[in-house]
DNA sequence: GCTTGACTTCAACCAATGTTCAAGTTCTAG
DNA sequence: CTAGAACTTGAACATTGGTTGAAGTCAAGC
């Protein structure tokens, strides 16, 4: 971990970060703990993102709310490389609606079943 | 709430609707104090559950699965009567379904936010 | 009618996902 | 160079979604 001269051309703040990404600092420092994103550190010790993380970090709380839990999220990001290319996200994309829709599929699958199992689920005469 | 006699026919005890669900107990109680499910009682306090009631916990479940929370999943429920019909669960079908392609939705417009936003996201020369 | 497993409540605990606060440090503007 | 905003860490707290355990009650079969 190289440290990095304090106003370093593009890198943001931690409160810019979060201001970017729509979310708290807290929030920022916790999916940094959590190994969703990473930073680098001033020779003051504060931290210093790379401009694309609040890209990350936006994705990230769409996809918790698709159902993904924050260690889930972190081992999808895992497989995204620093400085990540266009083809990168789009690999981050396909990756994550496949996820989302798998548990969809799940979703409907349940349901026809229970449809489906009509004697237990329906009960239609009273 | 007339409590029932202790060995209704068709009625259900916690651990069967445990069972039937593939849940745990305590899950069905928790479920049951945060209203997405409801109870009689036989004259000795036991809970008795009707048939169809493991089938509202899976479905439940899946739906905890697509990003709902049980509070999410108790308001969708309330509009499901008891003694639920076919046309009820499939109400219930689509909303959930409804719901959670909502939610793809938004993370697929996140993503082709961002994908757009190239300038801050995709950084391509390095 | 007694035993045994399943049930009851209540309280404590747990993990995940953050937020808030205190005490101290760094950065930037003037 | 100094004031104030923004940062640092760490600990405590909050909320959600349960699990576990103790102490006692109910129900079903012998």
């Amino acid at each position: 971990m190289t440290t990095i001269e304090t106003h370093a051309p593009e890198l943001l703040t931690v409160g810019e970060a979060a201001e970017l990404s729509g979310t708290a600092t807290s929030a920022i420092r916790f999916y940094e703990r959590q190994g969703l994103i990473e930073s680098q550190r001033t020779s003051g010790n504060q931290r210093r993102y790379q401009p694309w993380v609040p890209c990350v970090v936006r994705v990230a709380r769409v996809a918790q709310r698709v159902g993904l839990s924050v260690q889930e999220i972190a081992k999808v990001l895992e497989d995204v490389p620093d400085e990540p290319t266009p083809e990168d996200w789009q690999r981050l994309t396909d990756h994550l609606i496949a996820d989302a829709e798998r548990r969809i599929a799940e979703l409907h699958a349940v349901l026809a079943d229970l449809k489906s199992e009509t004697k237990r689920c329906d009960l239609p005469g009273r």
